[in-house]
DNA sequence: GTTTGCTGCTTGATAAATTTAGCGCGCCAT
DNA sequence: ATGGCGCGCTAAATTTATCAAGCAGCAAAC
């Protein structure tokens, strides 16, 4: 007991979701292996509900989201994947005033720029 | 000969295009590295250009789509994760962060592309 | 010339994902 | 009973991603 203080892993909220949809679907593990056309064993499908596994590959969350006909960016998300457009997050951290006009370039400006700036760097030392 | 029909695997149409995203923007394996914030390797990164990983961790591709501003969802559909047809937006989007070359450059650099840029805008009447 | 410092690349080692084989349980029909 | 049959689960084995370290090659600097 007192096991509360374990903070549910996402694997575990996956597993937990995962195990929702299938009996939802009254599928056993081995059906859901067979639908999937033996892309995910009986076995390991199990381990994925129990939360045993940290990182299932994308191809497993896929072929199961089309088994059970659910969203596969969801279940990523769930598996503690990258969010479907959370992606924006990312670590645009580092704020010099002059890179601002050069963050806010139009699609031409910056292949144009990339160019002039692959040219520079040929033509010198490498910073 | 025996060449013929070496069916292009995933890994590899992924690794060619991480290679001309590299390159095309003048960066080296371990600069990649760097820029990734030491979360992909150089050496991981060569095996990826090269094909010869086949199921690199989103998590990887989240970072490399980072560093090089490249679409997420499109380097997941060239790893060979996501159908095809389930990759709807993919391109619209262009309001993003400069890349990791533009971000980082010397303050050389950045004078030199800083002078470019207002000449091509002053030759164009950009805003 | 040699040293330095890059480049891309290959090679083990390690940890994790995934599979194969098998266990124990309940259920229904002999 | 009792022999199957399907269930969920698990231990061991296999495969894979991933990294740290180190390689040879090349360019520039000393």
């Amino acid at each position: 007991m007192a096991e509360q203080s374990q903070q549910r892993t996402p694997a575990q909220a996956l597993g937990a979701y995962l195990h929702s949809l299938r009996t939802g679907r009254g599928l056993s593990l081995r059906e859901v292996e067979e639908a999937s056309g033996k892309a995910v064993s009986n076995a390991y499908l199990s381990q994925l509900e129990n939360g045993k596994i940290a990182k299932p590959s994308p191809h497993v969350l896929h072929h199961l989201a089309l088994v059970y006909d659910a969203d596969y960016q969801k279940l990523m998300a769930r598996a503690g994947y990258i969010a479907p457009d959370a992606e924006r997050s990312a670590e645009a951290r580092h704020g010099r005033a002059a890179t601002y006009a050069i963050e806010h370039l139009t699609a031409e400006e910056e292949q144009a720029l990339l160019d002039y700036l692959a040219f520079i760097r040929a033509r010198k030392g490498r910073p």
